[in-house]
DNA sequence: GTCTATACAGTGATAGAC
DNA sequence: GTCTATCACTGTATAGAC
C-alpha cells in the first residue's frame, strides 16, 4: 500500500528529521525511514536533492514565523502583538522540548550555505519586536537592545534547556524575558 | 618532511575542526587536511575514532573552564572573579568570531552521544556563578534566575552573531550582560 | 608515531519501469 | 508520483610495514 503525498505536506515531516539530526546528520535514509516517503518522490520534489530539502524547509519555517509571529508583531496593537509572539513561541518550540532549526544550522558551516534566510529571520524578528515595542513607548534603542537581547535569549535558552535536559529551564527563561517585554518595563 | 605529535598537543587543533563544521559535518579527511595529523597518528591516538576524538575535544574544553572560569569563580573575590569570567568569555569566544563547541553539540543527535559532559559543563558553570553572585550580596534565587540568565545569554548571542554574520552583536550582548552583574544590580 | 594500502558500509544522486 | 536498481564516491575503520 502506497501512499500519494504532496511537497507541502512532506516539508514540515522533513523539517523534524533536520531539526533532530542536523543538517550533516540527515540522510537520505534517515528522511525516508522517519517520514515514509520513497527516495523517488522526494527527488521528484526536489531535484536539488538534499539541499533543497533543506531550503525548502527554512523557507517553510520563515514563512511560518512571517504569518504568526513577524506580521502581528507589526500590524496588532501592540499590547496584543508581544502576547501573541510569547504564545507563538511557547507553543512552537513545544516549551522547550523543540530546538530552532535556523538557529541551530546558523552555527556550524551549514551557516554558508544559507546565509540569506538565516541572517534575514533573524533581522526580521529583532526588526518587527523592535518596532512593537516603540509603538509600546519604548525608545528607538531601548527596544532595539531590548528585542535582540530577547531573541537571543530564546535562543540561549533552547540550548540550555536541552543541554541540562530540562525543559523547566526553557518555561522559566520564557517567563522571565516576557516580563521584560511588559509596558511598564521601558522605564526603570 | 614529517612531524612529531604529542596527544595534548592534537586536541585543540582537532577541537577548531569540530567546532566550525559539527560533529557530524567533521569528517576524518577533514580533520586531516586542516590539522595536518596523518590518519595512522589519529587512530594511534584515539582507537575509539572520531567519537573518541570528540569526546577528548570536549574534555578539553570543560577543563579549560574548569580552570579559567569555574575554580576563579569559585575561589575569588567575587568582583575580580566575575570579571576574571568575563575577560575569559570573551577573549575565548573571540568576541563572537568563535562558537561555543559543547552548545552547538548540545542541539542535535549529538548531544545523546556525549550528554553527561554537557550537562555537567553548564551546570557547574551557573552553579559556580551562583556562587559568585551570592558572595557579592544576592540573595540565593535571584543569584541562580540570572546566573542561568547570563549563560544561556552567552550562548544566545553566539547564535545571533554568527546567525547575522555581525561579531558587533556579541560584544553589545556581553556589555548588556556584565552590567546585569555588577554589585549595584541585585537590588534593582 | 607515522605511513600506505585496503575493506566495506553508507552517502547523495540518477535512470527507467510502472 | 512512486518504486527499484544501480551509480560513483566518501565515510570510518583496520592491518601491517617502516
Amino acid at each position: 500500500m502506497r501512499t500519494l503525498n504532496e511537497r507541502s505536506d512532506v516539508v514540515p515531516r522533513i523539517a523534524e528529521v533536520f531539526r533532530e539530526l542536523g543538517y550533516e546528520g540527515t540522510s537520505l535514509s534517515q528522511i525516508i525511514e522517519r517520514t515514509g516517503v520513497g527516495k523517488g518522490s522526494l527527488y521528484h520534489f526536489f531535484p536539488g536533492g538534499k539541499e533543497e530539502m533543506a531550503g525548502a524547509v527554512l523557507a517553510d519555517v520563515d514563512a511560518w514565523f512571517e504569518r504568526h509571529v513577524f506580521q502581528p508583531l507589526q500590524d496588532e496593537d501592540s499590547d496584543r502583538a508581544i502576547a501573541t509572539m510569547w504564545d507563538a513561541v511557547n507553543s512552537y518550540f513545544c516549551s522547550g522540548g523543540r530546538i530552532c532549526l535556523v538557529g541551530a544550522f546558523a552555527l556550524d558551516e551549514t551557516r554558508n550555505r544559507f546565509a540569506d534566510v538565516i541572517a534575514g529571520y533573524f533581522r526580521r524578528w529583532i526588526q518587527a519586536l523592535t518596532g512593537a515595542l516603540v509603538r509600546q513607548g519604548w525608545d528607538k534603542a531601548a527596544a532595539a537592545a531590548t528585542a535582540e537581547e530577547i531573541v537571543l535569549g530564546i535562543q540561549g535558552a533552547l540550548i540550555l534547556a536541552r543541554a541540562l535536559g530540562d525543559q523547566a529551564v526553557f518555561s522559566r527563561s520564557m517567563q522571565r524575558l516576557q516580563v521584560r517585554t511588559r509596558r511598564s518595563s521601558h522605564r526603570r
